[in-house]
DNA sequence: CGCGACGTTGATTTGCCTCAACGATTGTGG
DNA sequence: CCACAATCGTTGAGGCAAATCAACGTCGCG
C-alpha cells in the first residue's frame, strides 16, 4: 500500500526531509484514483477538492469560454501536480474542466487533509511554499512568451522545453495551450506558413 | 521607525498572527527605500535581491524584448508587492526591469534575510505560500483572459477590475500589460475600432 | 466496417500591428 | 518662468499574422 506512493514520498524529499513517522502520518492521508480517457476529475460549478499527482499518465487543465473554444491552461504527466487551483485554494466553484488525456493514475491529496497535514507538520508549509513559487515562475515565464513572441516562435520554444509532452498530446490541446488555431498549428508543422 | 512598517504589520496580520517579539524581530530585518520616478530597482543582468512591498507610489515590472519591445508582467500601487520572482526566488539574474512610475516609498525584505526569517519564524513559511498562492490564481485568471478574450474584452475587464491602476498608470504601459499596441488601446479608448 | 474524432490544406477574412505625421503635455535647463 | 525638447497620446492608411470557413483524408474504436 505505502509502495504505490514511494513516487510522491520521493518527490516530497526533494524538497523537505519527513522522518519515518511523518511520512506514514502524510501517506495515510492519500489517496489512489484511476481515470479513463476523456474522464473528468473537475468540471465547472463544482469545487476542486483535490490536489492530483500524476502517477502514471497525461492530464490536462481547460477553460471552455462563452463562443466554445477551449483554452488549455496546464498540462501534467509523471511527476507534476494538478487541479483547479484557484477553485481548491479558495474552496470555490470551478471554471475549469481537469480531463485525462491517457488513462491515467492519481495519487489525490484532500483539501482538509492538506490543512490538516500542514498543521501538524508544519514542514509542509514550506513544501508548498516552494512549489507553489516554482510553478508561479514557470506562468510567468509563460505569460512573457505569450506577450512578446510570435505563434511559431512558442511553438518552437515549447517543443524545445517539453518534447516529451508534445509526443503524448493532441494537437488541438497544444494550439490551445499555446494561444493559437489547430489549423495554424498544422500549418506550422508542415512549413505551410508560407514564407517556405 | 517602528511606525514607518506598520502598514505592512497591518498587511502581515491579515494572514498571520505575530506576537510583539516577532513583530520586533520582523521589523528589523526590514528597509526603507525611497525611489524617483523612472529609477530602476531590478534590471536585467543583476540578481534581484529584495521583495518589495508599495507603501506609497506605483511601481511596474517588465520584459525588454529583442525588438526593443516592452511587456509589461505585473503593476504594483500601495499595499502590493513587486520584484523580479523568478530572478528573486532562484537568485539568479533578473530578465525584468522593474521600475517606479512615481516617485515611491518601499519596504524591502532581502532574499537572506527572507530565508532567516522563515527559520526563526516559521509562521512566514505559511504567510508567503499564501501570498504566492493568491500571486499564481491571479496570473492564472490573466492568461486565460488574454487566452480567450479580445484586445477590447481585456481592456474592458482590467478598467472594470483595476480602476485605480488604470488612473495611475502610462497608456503605454497598460497596453503592453494587455498584449497589444499603445495605438490600438488609443483606439478602443476612443471608438475607433471602426464598428461605429 | 462505419462513424466520429482528429488532422490537413487552401481560400478568404479580420483583428491588430506598423508606419507616419501630428497635437498635447510634461519636464528641464537657461 | 519661459522656451524648447522630449515624451506621451491620437489618428489614419496600409499591411500582415493568424483566424475562420470549408472540404477532405485518416485513423482508431465501438
Amino acid at each position: 500500500m505505502n509502495q504505490d506512493f514511494s513516487a510522491l514520498v520521493k518527490y516530497i524529499s526533494r524538497h523537505i526531509q519527513l522522518t519515518p513517522e511523518e511520512e506514514i502520518y502524510f501517506c495515510s492521508l492519500l489517496k489512489l484514483t484511476h481515470v479513463k480517457k476523456k474522464q473528468f476529475i473537475v468540471q465547472p460549478g463544482f469545487v476542486a477538492n483535490y490536489r492530483s499527482y500524476v502517477l502514471k499518465g497525461a492530464m490536462r487543465a481547460y477553460l471552455v469560454d462563452s463562443k466554445g473554444q477551449e483554452h488549455t491552461i496546464a498540462f501534467a504527466i509523471e511527476d507534476w501536480w494538478i487541479s483547479d487551483y484557484s477553485s481548491y485554494i479558495n474552496q470555490a466553484p470551478a471554471t475549469l474542466i481537469v480531463e485525462a488525456i491517457e488513462d491515467t493514475i492519481l495519487i489525490q491529496l484532500d483539501y482538509n487533509s492538506e490543512q490538516l497535514l500542514m498543521e501538524v507538520v508544519p514542514k509542509f508549509e514550506r513544501f508548498f511554499r516552494i512549489i507553489t513559487q516554482r510553478s508561479f515562475s514557470f506562468l510567468q515565464q509563460r505569460m512573457l512568451s505569450n506577450l512578446s513572441k510570435s505563434a511559431e516562435e512558442r511553438y518552437e520554444e515549447f517543443v524545445h522545453k517539453h518534447p516529451l509532452i508534445v509526443q503524448r498530446v493532441p494537437q488541438y490541446a497544444l494550439a490551445s495551450y499555446l494561444g493559437f488555431s489547430t489549423q495554424f498549428l498544422s500549418k506550422i508543422r508542415n512549413g505551410k506558413t508560407k514564407k517556405s
